[in-house]
DNA sequence: CCCGTTCTGTCCCGATCGGTCAAGGACGAG
DNA sequence: CTCGTCCTTGACCGATCGGGACAGAACGGG
């Protein structure tokens, strides 16, 4: 007994999302956000409240494909080539991003861990996430002597983690093709070795 | 003949950088950068130009202080134990570092690498930097049989550096001391073994 | 058909944004 | 001491900020 939203609220904030990954938080304003969903500020305003919480939306939807996004890339192989194939994929992602818009998880924390906690736990619940499928295949991989017996697998894991956010960060300072594709195989011979 | 500045300009951009680290370009207005130097406004105005040049001052002096610290960290030793110290010297301040401020390598390039080629540019040159130094003291262990003679020592070092970038992002996203350094050591035994 | 409810667009607000400028003060050269 | 030069201060600018108020449109239950 209503009137019906005539958008999708999804869809606005996938606007929104894109509008916070390319500008930032503070960089992004009100108007922005208008022009990015094309919504009216009253109805933005009335569906999410402030512009805190739209980017708390956008930010949580991120971290919420990122997850998926995880899933399936580990779902795909098992063993090492899994562990090395999200490398891989990191690295594909981060050179295909030309124009450095980059990981929204780099572009939040590194702006808002400073006054916002719950960036900061949601950041670090969707790495884990990646840490865990990365140790549980690294796991697997010294079950099959693909990896040396005396390693961690959780170490191994975090230290492959580290390497695909340090891709991530030297991707956007500039770092060439090559040179990140060179980090990954040595990442690699690291580790296959 | 004229009246001399009353305040140290370098001291300015000092206190302009904190508070560009603390909250970003966009998160800085003109009256915080005034706090944090205690100049008005219109000195600050006269001596840098707009706020794009205050950031792009301050963000030089950070890269320069950088380079040099890389030099000091690179003086005190040398082979492994230098490329592992530099590993170990940001995982430190990374530790250290529990507001979260974090590297402003990282946050300017997060936040301007797409509209600002100067940036991306400046990051990459203090980063190359780092990988110099490392590369370097990597092909002397390489020679005193520290390293496995089949590695390339630029390869090498670019994935070094790649784990240290990634260690500080890491940081930042919450992780903590334990992890972080667990992740400096596995790779202290990927490259010493 | 009608009314209550919710959504939408627009106008408005005080605050603050980045940036400017005129007035006056402080200093050094002579 | 005087004067010219530069610096500092603080008021001020138009624009935009994030946020809110509100009238009216669109819809569903009765």
């Amino acid at each position: 007994m209503a009137r019906p939203r005539k958008f999708e609220e999804e869809a606005a904030v996938a606007a929104a999302r894109t509008a916070f990954r390319r500008t930032g938080y503070a960089g992004t304003s009100l108007s922005d956000l208008v022009e990015a969903t094309g919504l009216g500020k009253g109805s933005l305003y009335n569906a999410f409240g402030d512009k805190e919480e739209i980017f708390e939306r956008a930010f949580d939807g991120y971290c919420a494909e990122a997850d998926a996004a995880t899933d399936e890339t580990f779902r795909r192989a098992a063993g090492l080539a899994a562990a090395l194939g999200y490398l891989s994929q990191v690295t594909g992602d981060t050179i295909a991003d030309r124009e450095h818009v980059g990981c929204m998880i780099n572009k939040a924390t590194a702006e808002l861990a400073v006054s916002s906690e719950a960036v900061v736990e949601r950041a670090s619940k969707t790495l884990h996430h990646v840490e865990d499928r990365l140790a549980c295949s690294l796991a697997r991989a010294q079950e099959d002597g693909e990896v040396g017996a005396d390693a961690d697998p959780r170490d191994l894991a975090r230290l492959l983690l580290a390497v695909s956010r340090g891709i991530e960060a030297l991707g956007k300072a500039g770092y060439s093709a090559e040179e990140l594709r060179s980090i990954e195989s040595a990442a690699a011979r690291v580790l296959g070795g």
